[in-house]
DNA sequence: AAAAAAC
C-alpha cells in the first residue's frame, strides 16, 4: 500500500513525496479514502499513529475541489492545547505546499490582532483551540456557516479539561449539512455521546494504540525514598551517568518543575522549564532554545506530555509518576521517536507508588527496578545548605550567564559535564528514516500564508 | 489531587 494508492491529487502526493515518506500508516491507509468519500469518522488513536496526517492530506484536497478562496472558512480544526494547535498548522504548511489555501491559526496566549486580519481576509481553515475561537466568535469577528467540515481532535483530552460544553455550542453554530471527524485514544461514555450527536453514520476506525512496550523505550523504575531533595540528587546522579543528549523531565506539579529547573541551573545544567502558567510567548521561545540546543535539558509540566514532536531526545525522566497511567504512555513516548532508541526513567518515591502500580497494570507489564546510589556528598543535603558551604563539589559549579546562552554543544562545560556535552548535530540535520507520516511530525519550514508572524517561531523545529 | 484553556 502507498499514498499513490489512496485517491489523493498530484500535488498532494508531490508534497507528501518531498518529505520522503512512501507508505502510510494503518490509520492514513483506512481513514484517507473514507475523508474522500466525504464520510463521518470516528477515529480511535493516539499521537504517534500517523493521526494528524489521516485527516490534513484529505482536507486539503476536499477544499482544493471547492472554491478557490472562500470568503467565510470552510473548515475547522479543534485542538485541546496550543502547541498541538500549532503542530497541525505545520502540517497544513508542509501537505498544502503546492495548494493557495490559507490558514488561521486561532490560539490564546497571543495578540488577537493578527488573527482577527487573517480572518478578515478570508481564510479556508481554522485550527483553534476552544477558547480563543469562541472568544473571537463572541466578538463577531468568525462566520461558521460555511464551515462544512469540522475535525475535533484529541477527544478524551478535551474531555479532561472540561471542553465538552464549548465543543457542543461550537458544533451548533457550524451547518447541520457537513462532514465531521472524531479523533480520540479512547471513548468514554460522554465522548460516544457526542459522537452520537454531532456525527451521522461514521465509520469507526481503530488503531493499536502505541504501545508503551514501544521496544525502543528502554523503561526504568527508580525507587527513591524520601522527600524531594532526595529525588533531585538522584536525577542529578543519572544526568551524570547517562549519556544524556537532550531530555525532557516531566513533575506532575508546575511549582515542582519550577523549583527543579530553578536547582538543576544551579546545579550547572543548561535547562529550561515549560508549564501553563508561562505566558505563551515564553513557552514557545523556551521550546525553541530546547529544539535549538541552547539548553539539553526541559523541565516540563504535562502540557509537554502529548504529540509534542522534538527530534533526538534520547532521555525522558518522570520525576513524578503521573497521576493517569495514560500520560505515561504520552510522557515516555516524547523519547524513542521515528526508529530511534530512548530511555525512560521514573523516579518513585512513598507519593509515586500507586501511580506506578497502576501504570503497570494498564501497561500490563512490571517495569525492570533500578536502585541508584547517590554519591556520598550528594546524600541527604538539603541544596540550601549547599549554597552557604566552601565544599561545593566542582560539578555543582553554575554554568555563567553568558555560556548558558550559547547552544550547549558550543559551550564550554563543567569538566564533569563534557562527558555527556550534547552532540548536537544529529539534531541539527534531523533525518527521518521512518517512510511513514507521524501524525505530529515537526517542520524546518517556515510560513508562508496569512498567518500571525510568531507561527515563524513556534513552528520551527 | 494536577494540568490544560479566553481576557
Amino acid at each position: 500500500m502507498s499514498f499513490a494508492d489512496l485517491g489523493l491529487s498530484e500535488e498532494l502526493l508531490r508534497a507528501v513525496g518531498d518529505t520522503g515518506y512512501t507508505d502510510p500508516t494503518p490509520i492514513q491507509a483506512s481513514a484517507i479514502p473514507s475523508v474522500l468519500m466525504m464520510r463521518d469518522i470516528i477515529g480511535i488513536a493516539q499521537t504517534g499513529t500517523g493521526k494528524t496526517a489521516s485527516f490534513v492530506l484529505p482536507m486539503i484536497d476536499i477544499l482544493a475541489h471547492g472554491r478557490a478562496r472562500a470568503l467565510m472558512p470552510r473548515s475547522l480544526i479543534l485542538e485541546p492545547t496550543r502547541e498541538l494547535a500549532a503542530q497541525v498548522a505545520e502540517n497544513f504548511e508542509i501537505y498544502g505546499k503546492y495548494h493557495k489555501l490559507s490558514m488561521a491559526l486561532l490560539i490564546g496566549g497571543v495578540q488577537m490582532g493578527d488573527q482577527v486580519k487573517a480572518l478578515e481576509r478570508g481564510v479556508d481553515v481554522l485550527i483553534a483551540t476552544p477558547g480563543r475561537l469562541m472568544d473571537l466568535f463572541s466578538r463577531g469577528k468568525i462566520l461558521l456557516n460555511g464551515c462544512s467540515m469540522l475535525v475535533i481532535d484529541e477527544a478524551d483530552r478535551m474531555l479532561d479539561m472540561g471542553f465538552i460544553p464549548d465543543i457542543e455550542e461550537i458544533c451548533t453554530k457550524l451547518p447541520k449539512q457537513r462532514q465531521t471527524l472524531l479523533f480520540s485514544a479512547t471513548m468514554p461514555p460522554p465522548i460516544k455521546k457526542l459522537a452520537d450527536k454531532f456525527l451521522s453514520n461514521p465509520k469507526t476506525i481503530e488503531v493499536a494504540r502505541p504501545a508503551s512496550t514501544n521496544i525502543n523505550i528502554t523503561q526504568w523504575v527508580v525507587p527513591v525514598k524520601g522527600a524531594a531533595f532526595e529525588k533531585r540528587a538522584v536525577l542529578r546522579q543519572l544526568l551524570r551517568e547517562e549519556a544524556v543528549t537532550t531530555a525532557i523531565i516531566f513533575c506532575n506539579r508546575k511549582t515542582t518543575v519550577r523549583e527543579l529547573n530553578k536547582s538543576l541551573k544551579k546545579h550547572g545544567f543548561a535547562a529550561g522549564e515549560i508549564h501553563g502558567d508561562m505566558e505563551q510567548p515564553a513557552r514557545i521561545a523556551e521550546l525553541e532554545r530546547f529544539k535549538a540546543g541552547y539548553i539539553n535539558i526541559l523541565v516540563a509540566s504535562d502540557v509537554a506530555a502529548r504529540g509534542l514532536d522534538i527530534k533526538g531526545v534520547s532521555h525522558v525522566f518522570n520525576f513524578d509518576a503521573p497521576w493517569h497511567p495514560d500520560d505515561y504512555v504520552h510522557r515516555i513516548g516524547r523519547t524513542g521517536r521515528g526508529g530511534a532508541t530512548g530511555i525512560a526513567y521514573t523516579l518513585v518515591g512513598p507519593d509515586d507508588a500507586e501511580n506506578i502500580e497502576n501504570i503497570e497494570k494498564l501497561t500490563g507489564q512490571k517495569i525492570q527496578r533500578r536502585t541508584v546510589v547517590v554519591e556520598a556528598e550528594e546524600q541527604g543535603r538539603p541544596p540550601r545548605a549547599r549554597r552557604q558551604g566552601s565544599d561545593r563539589r566542582r560539578d555543582e559549579r553554575p554554568v555563567p550567564e553568558r555560556e548558558a546562552e550559547a547552544p550547549v554543544a558550543r559551550a564550554p562545560q563543567p569538566p564533569r559535564e563534557q562527558e555527556r556535552a550534547p552532540e548536537r548535530s544529529r539534531r541539527a540535520q534531523p533525518q527521518r528514516q521512518d517512510s511513514r507520516i507521524d501524525s505530529d511530525a515537526g517542520s524546518d519550514s517556515g510560513w508562508n500564508g496569512p498567518v500571525p508572524a510568531f507561527l515563524s517561531v513556534s513552528l520551527g523545529s
